[in-house]
Formats: structure tokens, C-alpha cells, sequence
DNA sequence: TTCAAATAGTGACAAATGTCACAAGCCTCC
DNA sequence: GGAGGCTTGTGACATTTGTCACTATTTGAA
């Protein structure tokens, strides 16, 4: 039990020093803030949900990784993004909306996260205004990312984007297979296996 | 003169209803919030900002239509994103943290917008804190169409996404030439062509 | 350890797309 | 009305990528 506290107050250690990069906060805030989240641990292979559930939670991931995958009709898997240590990962869309998901959040390690309720979430804002500053911040860099990435689907082939993905995540490459770095990159399996060799 | 200041007041009637559609507003504070609202007008094939140069206020687009546009380093054009009536805009990288652009913001159409400097953004936020409610649903909406939109490039080939876009913006259509709609499809010209030829 | 499943590499071929070149049609401005 | 510019369509060809089939290697569980 002792071990359980301890854990607990680490995560939450990891999450205020998270949130204070954006908006400071008194001992008060922190408290009310973390009272609305739970700690949820989930294995390699797990699903944290799947597409077509709801998604009651948004999720701080402490350590591990996760990714968002979508499955189009042909059951082909597409990633969407990596979420990992220090990240917010949600199906958005049917988060904030209360819709089902078209998404799924896959474990690719085990993972350790908090997660917080959409009504926990309102709570915060109205009660704690400046976190509505510190989520928009989180929102706005979400949006950010997305356009880069979309560039790099317009701009350059697709041996660009995995001398790109290189360069900028090396430490994701040591983590994760190539069969799912090449659906994050949209091609083929053995397109990438081809374009590792060539360079 | 007269006419001017009828013009305008139709303009913040247009913000005014769109911003209440997500937070209502009492007099007192729509009168805060458009006194940091300016209105100025383009012609088609004018940049309102071009790449490189800074991005200092963002897009309330009342008319007309307007594309944002990355370019690469051969000189080719990139659409990231179509904006027109009720849509907001700018390069959120460069606006936020004071950067050059990366991105230009051009005008298909002659256009006419209202414009908000990063000053009165935080104004508004901290005068009124509901806006910053406001602003973060746009943030979201935008990085949930973002993130839509990386899916079309993963999942569909081009002729599919061309289908969609006919689809979704059969308005948009009409009003844009092919090489645009290819730039933003992200295929060549020639492609498109093609496509639109075979169904 | 051993066997099955997952992962990775590769060759052959087909399909999709880009690039280049050229021509036709349309619009605008003088 | 004409000249020039912009847009669009199209053919030929090269390149990229996907798909399928097969094999080798690694991983994980009994």
C-alpha cells in the first residue's frame, strides 16, 4: 500500500512539473487539479480503447507508448501519431463530442498513464481558468504538429519522410518495428524495407 | 463614411454571431473584445502574409477565399488549408511564438477580414476568460480536421481523395482551378487531370 | 529447448504517379 | 479584334510504390 501511495505521488510529481512548464500554479490549484485524474496501468498489446467504444478519458502518458491507429474498411491500419512519456493522447473528436471512436489508442509497451473525465476536465477549466490557457496551448501545438505532418505527406516522397523520421525521432526508431513505422509513414512495408537499404 | 462604419458594424455582427454560437456575450463584452478587431480588405492574388515574414495578427475571414501555402525548396506550392466565410486563419506557428512564417496566407478571391493581434488575443483571453473557451473549441476543431485529413493521405489514394473533396466541398469546387485543387490533393496537375477524366 | 508466430528482407510484376512536351481553349487588357 | 498569358487536357516515358510470393531471422510461449 505504501508503495502504491508512493507511485502515485511520483506520477502526480510528473504532471504538475508537466502543467507548471505552461501556467504556475498554488498548492491549492494542484490539488483540486489532480483530484480528477486516475492512475490506469495497461500492458504491450492492450488497447486502451478501440475504435467504435466511447472514450470517456483523455490520457497522460507517464512512461511507455502508445499509438492512435485508425483501420480503414480494407482492415488496413494507419497511424496517426506515437504518444509517449510527457504526452496528452485522446481520440479528440470523440472525447470532446461524447461520440464513438473512429480511433483506436494501442499499446505498443507497457504503459502507465492518468487519465481525466470530460466532466473532470470542464471542472478544472471553470474552476482553474488558466488551465483552459494551459489546454489550449496543448490544442494549438496538437494542430501545429498535425500541418507539419500534413506537409510532409504533400512535399516529399516517401524516402524523405524516413530520413525526416529519422533525424527527428532516434529514439522512437530503437522502440518500435519497421512494419509500424511504415504505416505511421503511409507506405508499404516493403517499400520501406527498400528504402532503409538504398541509403 | 457612413458607409464605412455600416460595413464594419455588419462585420462585427458577423463575428458576433459566430462567436456566440460556441460562448454567449453580453454587450459589454463584445464591445471589449471587437474594440481589438480591425477590418481590411484584399484583392485577389495578394499574399496577406508571405513566408518568412512575421505573422502578427490572426484571420477572421468575412468574404472571399483565401488558401494557405507552404513552399518547398523546388519552388513548388503546398494548399495546407482552404479558409473563406466564418473560417479562421493564419500561420499558428509564427503567430503564437512570434516567428517568421513558414507558410503565406493568398487570396483566390477578393477578400475581406478582420484581423486580431497577439496582444489582443491575450487581452480578450484575460478580460474575458470565456473567450479563451472559444478559442480553444477552434483549436481543437482544427487539429480534429487536421488530423482527418493525414488520414486521406495515409488511407486513400489520390483519385479517392479527389472523390471526397468533390463530396465535402462541392462549393469550393466551383470556385477554385485545378491546379489548385491538385496542390491541394497533393498530387501533379496532370494527375488530377487524369482522374477527373476516368471518373 | 522447441515450435509457432511475428518480423524482416527481397525479387518479379503491375499499377499509380510524376515529368516533360505540346496544343487547344479561354480570358483580359490594350 | 488581336496578343499574350493562364488554364486545361493529353500522350510518351521514367520512376515510385503496391502487391504477391517466398524465405530467413527473431521472438515468445509452452
Amino acid at each position: 500500500m505504501a508503495r502504491y501511495f508512493t507511485t502515485k505521488n511520483i506520477s502526480l510529481d510528473i504532471l504538475r512539473r508537466h502543467i507548471e512548464r505552461i501556467v504556475t500554479l498554488t498548492d491549492e490549484e494542484f490539488s483540486l487539479i489532480s483530484s480528477h485524474f486516475t492512475a490506469q496501468q495497461f500492458q504491450k498489446k492492450q488497447f486502451v480503447f478501440r475504435p467504435q467504444e466511447r472514450v470517456p478519458f483523455v490520457y497522460f502518458i507517464l512512461s511507455g507508448l502508445t499509438v492512435l491507429v485508425h483501420l480503414d474498411d480494407n482492415g488496413q491500419e494507419h497511424i496517426l501519431s506515437f504518444a509517449m512519456e510527457d504526452w496528452w493522447e485522446t481520440d479528440l473528436g470523440a472525447f470532446l463530442h461524447q461520440r464513438h471512436a473512429t480511433m483506436g489508442l494501442y499499446c505498443l509497451e507497457d504503459t502507465a498513464m492518468l487519465k481525466l473525465s470530460l466532466d473532470g476536465y470542464n471542472t478544472i477549466c471553470s474552476r482553474v481558468p488558466k488551465m483552459e490557457r494551459f489546454f489550449l496551448a496543448k490544442a494549438n501545438g496538437g494542430h501545429i504538429a498535425s500541418q507539419q505532418r500534413i506537409l510532409s505527406f504533400q512535399m516529399v516522397d516517401a524516402k524523405l519522410r524516413y530520413q525526416w523520421f529519422l533525424e527527428r525521432y532516434p529514439f522512437l526508431v530503437q522502440r518500435i518495428s519497421k512494419t509500424v513505422l511504415a504505416s505511421y509513414l503511409g507506405v508499404s512495408r516493403e517499400t520501406l524495407s527498400r528504402l532503409s537499404r538504398s541509403r
